[in-house]
DNA sequence: CTACTATTTTTGTCAAGCTAAAAAAATGCG
DNA sequence: CGCATTTTTTTAGCTTGACAAAAATAGTAG
């Protein structure tokens, strides 16, 4: 990237940024490996993921392994499908190296929004290990739907205000400010705000899913 | 956008967004209008900035009008040009409608990086219209260079914290925070943080420039 | 009004975006 | 452990969109 020098009290810097032929940044490379780790975290086979875009199966793989580089519509159809938006794929770019997969800038936590008006924001440098690290907010009402549903893993968390309803395996429990939960994830669970006013979550789960 | 149900405890949704066609979302046909707005806050023209990306005159003109869609690789290499990060273009596209141009939410700043560390925050909705806000952000001892610049416009700011030393057409001053300035851009200016503490500054231009 | 600059339009190439099918690898179950 | 099934990778091939170069048009300044 040309860092220019401030136009509003400067002459422009000199051209130094001829155009370079290719040897583009390796953070440009990892669309590829983002589009993995999202997928793996939904459970989705490339099959279905494929499906979801509108590409073949065998595109999709290239793309995953960074041999192919789609276009931009097909980026935006892939976001769609894994529930992110574009900016996702390029915001690991952004990270300053000695910070990339170790810290998280409040500025640049990224975000994942759920129907209902349901944000989650990664506090875990990425999808990619194995312990998701989320801070959830939840608006008055809101909830995970009537469907309870289990999977592999195990999750844990602590209400930081409001509150929350959380159903673990036809157990209901209200939890408020301070209180905290964890629990095998294969156990059927859901959850709702129950109150009139956000409720904000830290949310650990391993292995990541969203 | 799909918007996912909650996996943590939620049975996937049904897919119900089966492969569109195509009518992609509006807002993602705004990357040609943000790389014109950019390009005109920079002064450049079509040839300058098309010489600066290795693309043609007239490839860069049909991606500005959304008659071409570039590939990923130009398009960064066309945000690279103009001193954004690729994610720039895909900003405005995520902004809910009702606030789309009129409000920016405090984690949807749009964020500008200069040479000495020197750090942007666009407070106003867009680049494209007669007034830029910034907040500016200046750590100890960064400066805008030697060179002083003069272009077309007007500007004014207040110093919010820390202290900034303005020279405006041979005169020095000296700014703390409260402290306030405003004059015609075509005097010859540059600045400096003098201080050992970061300095921040809420910056008006018009027109915009970068 | 004219000369020059900036932008748009037009024509054309070709390789990259992408598919479908086959092959290989991985996984799960008995 | 072997086998059937699923998932992923590889391969061969099509086509159209990414992109260049040049000509035409529009805009600007003196």
């Amino acid at each position: 990237m040309e860092v220019p020098r401030l136009r509003r009290a400067g002459r422009p810097a000199p051209t130094e940024s001829l155009p370079e032929a290719a040897p583009a940044d390796p953070s440009e490379r990892r669309i590829g490996g983002e589009i993995r780790t999202l997928r793996k975290a939904r459970g989705y086979t490339l099959a279905v993921l494929a499906e979801k875009c509108g590409v073949s199966v065998g595109y999709l793989s290239l793309i995953e392994r960074d041999m192919s580089t789609p276009s931009i519509n097909t980026l935006h159809a892939i976001s769609r499908a894994l529930g992110v938006t574009i900016s996702w794929f390029f915001d690991a770019g952004e990270v300053p190296a000695e910070e990339r997969d170790l810290v998280v800038r409040r500025n640049r936590r990224r975000r994942l929004d759920y129907s209902a008006g349901i944000v989650d924001e990664l506090l875990s440098p990425s999808l990619a290990g194995q312990l998701e690290l989320l801070a959830s907010r939840f608006p008055p009402g809101s909830s995970s739907g009537d469907a309870p549903y289990s999977h592999t893993g195990e999750e844990a968390g602590v209400v930081l205000r409001g509150s929350l309803e959380l159903w673990i395996d036809g157990k209901i429990f209200l939890l408020e400010a301070g209180d905290s939960f964890g629990f095998p994830s294969h156990l059927p669970h859901r959850y709702r705000n129950p109150g009139n006013e956000e409720a904000e979550v830290i949310w650990a789960i391993t292995p990541p899913s969203y």
